[in-house]
DNA sequence: CAATCGTGGTA
DNA sequence: TTACCAAGATT
């Protein structure tokens, strides 16, 4: 992993980069490392240090985030760059309460960095430890309840010393042994000391509370492109969901939502739905085209070489591929 | 504190 | 096709 210290610099003594390691901490926040290691490669190429990336134009940040999802980190993560630029002189605070304190940074991240970055003796608890912990404890509480328990267990196992290369270990062990299905068992290292293992029950561990169902929503987007080329876009309020990003212009996304064209000129349909799940709801949008050159309502109008599908978050990019392909029907 | 907030891979 | 899941934070 590319944020990691090799070996080489280990022996001879080059600490690890506290910005690379917030970097992707934050981006391994609920996200694959197959899906981060790119993103990190982009950012840390854009921007190498925290004071490059404080620097950094809002929409730009954005636009590199675009894909990886939970848009809210980017915004904070800007916001973050820019505490520790003005405030800590580009040098981030050394100590659990103050990494806590910044923008993105919650009780994991800090404990993370802590540890990884600093070598300091705190105790990660993300969803690797809890299913380790879980499991060679034998904790049959469900998550989200069992928490503080696991938590305990964790603070019990923490040593003194390379707390971070400890953490690492188990979240390693975590992602590729102790898997939520199928672990590997007869490969693990600590399967002699495992209560789950003993009593059979691993497999089922950590328990966790069943989830909701997700309703359906619909939604109308609009897709207009004008005789210059130009393509008409928003950028989206700061909160909320896809805050900050770049989208097209639509309706409400409800159970029956009410058409609202950014322009009153003639819209076609597209004839194609899109289909997106988001985290707690699954959204199909019907498309609405139309070329023409009227003054917008709303959004902006962004020339044809300023335009990016990819600085769009997901949902809208399969917009823009259906548009796309009707457009170019005609 | 329960709800909100993305996406792509996988069984 | 569907549901589940991945190195959580914020409100």
């Amino acid at each position: 992993m590319p944020w990691r210290v090799s070996p080489q610099d280990r022996k001879q003594g080059i600490p690890p980069d506290p910005y690379r390691i917030w970097l992707s901490e934050v981006m391994l926040q609920q996200t694959t490392v197959a899906a981060v290691k790119a993103y990190f490669e982009k950012f840390t190429a854009l921007w190498p240090t925290v004071t490059d990336l404080a620097r950094a134009k809002d929409a730009d940040v954005m636009a590199a985030w675009a894909g990886l999802g939970y848009y809210a980190r980017a915004r904070n993560l800007l916001k973050c760059a820019r505490v520790v630029a003005d405030e800590y002189g580009g040098v981030f605070p050394n100590d659990r309460a103050s990494l806590q304190a910044l923008p993105g940074i919650g009780p994991y991240t800090s404990a993370a960095i802590a540890a990884i970055a600093f070598d300091l003796p705190e105790t990660v608890l993300d969803g690797n430890v809890e299913r380790v912990m879980a499991r060679i404890h034998a904790v049959e509480t469900p998550l989200p309840t069992a928490k503080p328990e696991l938590m305990a267990l964790a603070q019990a196992l923490t040593p003194q010393n390379r707390a971070g290369d400890y953490a690492q270990a188990v979240m390693d062990l975590g992602a590729t042994i102790c898997t939520p299905k199928n672990p590997v068992c007869g490969l693990c290292p600590w399967r002699e000391g495992c209560a789950g293992y003993a009593s059979g029950i691993m497999v089922e561990l950590p328990r966790k509370l069943p989830k909701k169902t997700k309703p359906t929503r619909r939604g109308i987007a609009y897709v207009l492109r004008n005789s210059a080329g130009e393509w008409l876009l928003e950028t989206r309020p700061d909160s909320g969901l896809l805050g900050g990003m770049l989208g097209w212009p639509g309706s409400d996304w409800s159970e029956d939502p009410t058409p609202a064209p950014p322009a009153d000129v003639d819209w076609q349909a597209a004839g194609m739905e899109v289909r997106h799940t988001f985290t707690h709801f699954h959204l199909i949008l019907d498309v609405m085209v139309s070329r023409s050159d009227v003054d917008p309502i709303q959004g902006d109008l962004v020339p044809h070489h300023a335009f990016r599908p990819a600085d769009l978050p997901t949902v809208m990019r399969k917009v823009y591929d259906v548009a796309k392909h009707r457009f170019e029907q005609n």
